[in-house]
DNA sequence: TTGTATGCGTTATCAG
DNA sequence: CTGATAACGCATACAA
């Protein structure tokens, strides 16, 4: 069995108060009595028991992050970023991958709300799920509306999306086709689609879109994308709602013969900097993943201070020039 | 302040007994006491407190995932998978990102062993880590070798790098650098370069290999790719160490005016699902990633059980044949 | 069928 | 400077 406190202190011949006090370094110890205790926790190889003090502390020091799927890379840069804040921070992060399945996320609330975490941080793209109202965990959400309670993290999807598509006119798009995620979803995401169609209109040009649900296969994803061409051999740009999108969509150019930039303009979305150093020729609108990770934190720490916090939080994004636009 | 048993129990008139028997459906109960006991808890909106169970049942259904960086894809995917099937054997994770940062990797590991997860999936690159010793955690060991005690789950990097390299000799490459991790670290990664000098040699061909540190910037990272071509101007073929390399490769590749495949022939390591839908060019070695978390979590049951297991476990490759060889 | 008392391993209060 | 003791919230042995 694993030495307790209780061993330890009786290995020195002192009171587990003693024990814990050396531990914690708090009140005042004659050397002598930390030299003992120190001694019978080294023979021991004791380890204090992380539980325990949880409980006791009604403090986990863990962050529940809740996102649709690290193998995205977009998902995973922001991840790892957080957890390295998070860590430095003191605190260690427990992660649920929703694979955009409302049980799967749901599931994961209500045991992470138990007691679990001392806050969370969710990236997921189910709505309505009741478990996130009334709750006073400190909550943060990245690009995602909840609830009025809950604030969100975004950058600046409407601008990102005006980007995109003037990049595309200019260089003389003119049948440009932007996918996006699922019509019914209510997510800041969306501005993009509404910045694609008014810019669009604005050059006289007509917006069309073809949504693709998060948690379709690999293989409905390329039919939906086969069927962009299909349905429109004359398309000359396309403004994919995520980088892997894009490049899934430049091969399925290649079979319909269509040369990249010449026959066809592409602008991604995202542009997290291993596809960047990967792929740098895809020109793409780049969140900034790392001041999102940092805002979140901030936001979130906040929340933990029982501060106020703003509902909404927006951040600039940029353009990276590569050869596809 | 949270509900507890004590309030639920106080509200529908009964002891906390009989709330943690309904709670947990054991023994015998009147139907008109569970209603009762569930009313009181919809009521107080009740959440069992996780922390309190997990320090009397001395389990904490967490088990810990020590990897060095989510970013890259293939940790992604296997975490993500490692993930979704611990999940649904009740488990959650907590993930730690070593980024090859043996201090980070230490203590994680300190705070990971109080109690904290009932075991560890470790795929992280710090050798000799006094932590890993005299535990009697279960730990498993993703293509990483610890010590004699510990599992090891890997693919076949033998038969990777034969086939890798034969693969470019077959092609035509006469000139064929290999890139690998840092020299000094003992790991079954190693096989893959013992595999690249015998099929060389064997075929009368020189090797030469360049080693990368995990932990160096993208910066310094492209600085020793570019010398690649600079010592060696007549380089034909790349046997790369992981998909992400090879990409940044041959995106030097092109500023050295070399056409892949007319001048250059490469081959990347790992073919994780995303590399291969984003970039299907890519001839690899294809690692089972599914494969190998099914693998570790096989072991991991078995050790969690306390059940003898094998020290090692190999599971084959395969190549994933594209244009760039 | 239900309740009382005890323990899980730690920390803090208060007394000495 | 140090030691009993209670408390954190839950679940089980034992009793009724």
């Amino acid at each position: 069995m694993k030495p307790k406190l209780d061993d330890v202190a009786k290995l020195a011949n002192v009171s587990k108060t003693t024990v814990s006090r050396v531990l914690n370094k708090r009140g005042y110890l004659s050397q002598e009595t930390i030299d003992k205790v120190y001694d019978a926790m080294e023979k021991l190889n004791y380890q204090p028991n992380t539980v325990a003090r949880q409980l006791y502390n009604k403090k986990t020091n863990i962050i529940g992050l809740l996102f649709p799927a690290v193998s995205n890379p977009f998902f995973g840069e922001l991840v790892e970023e957080l957890e390295k804040k998070l860590y430095s921070q003191g605190y260690k992060v427990i992660i649920g991958n929703s694979m955009n399945d409302p049980e799967k996320e749901k599931n994961y609330l209500n045991q992470l709300l138990s007691n679990q975490v001392d806050g969370l941080i969710v990236g997921t793209h189910n709505q309505n799920i009741q478990q996130y109202q009334n709750e006073n965990l400190p909550i943060v959400a990245i690009d995602r509306i909840m609830n009025q309670d809950i604030p969100v993290i975004e950058s600046d999807n409407y601008s990102g999306g005006k980007q995109a598509t003037e990049k595309l006119i200019q260089k003389g798009a003119k049948k440009i086709i932007h996918t996006t995620g699922p019509d019914t979803l209510d997510t800041p995401a969306n501005r993009r689609r509404e910045a694609y169609e008014e810019t669009m209109t604005y050059h006289g040009l007509q917006p069309i879109h073809y949504s693709v649900d998060f948690n379709i296969s690999y293989t409905e994803k390329t039919g939906i994308f086969n069927q962009i061409f299909i349905d429109h051999p004359d398309v000359d740009g396309v403004f994919a709602s995520n980088d892997v999108d894009a490049l899934l969509i430049m091969q399925i150019a290649k079979k319909f013969n269509k040369n990249i930039p010449e026959d066809l303009l592409i602008v991604g979305y995202d542009g997290s900097k291993i596809m960047r150093n990967m792929f740098p020729n895809l020109t793409t609108i780049v969140q900034p993943i790392e001041e999102i990770a940092n805002k979140a934190l901030e936001v979130l720490n906040l929340r933990l201070e029982k501060q106020e916090t703003l509902s909404e939080y927006i951040l600039p994004v940029s353009i990276w020039n590569g050869s596809t636009c």
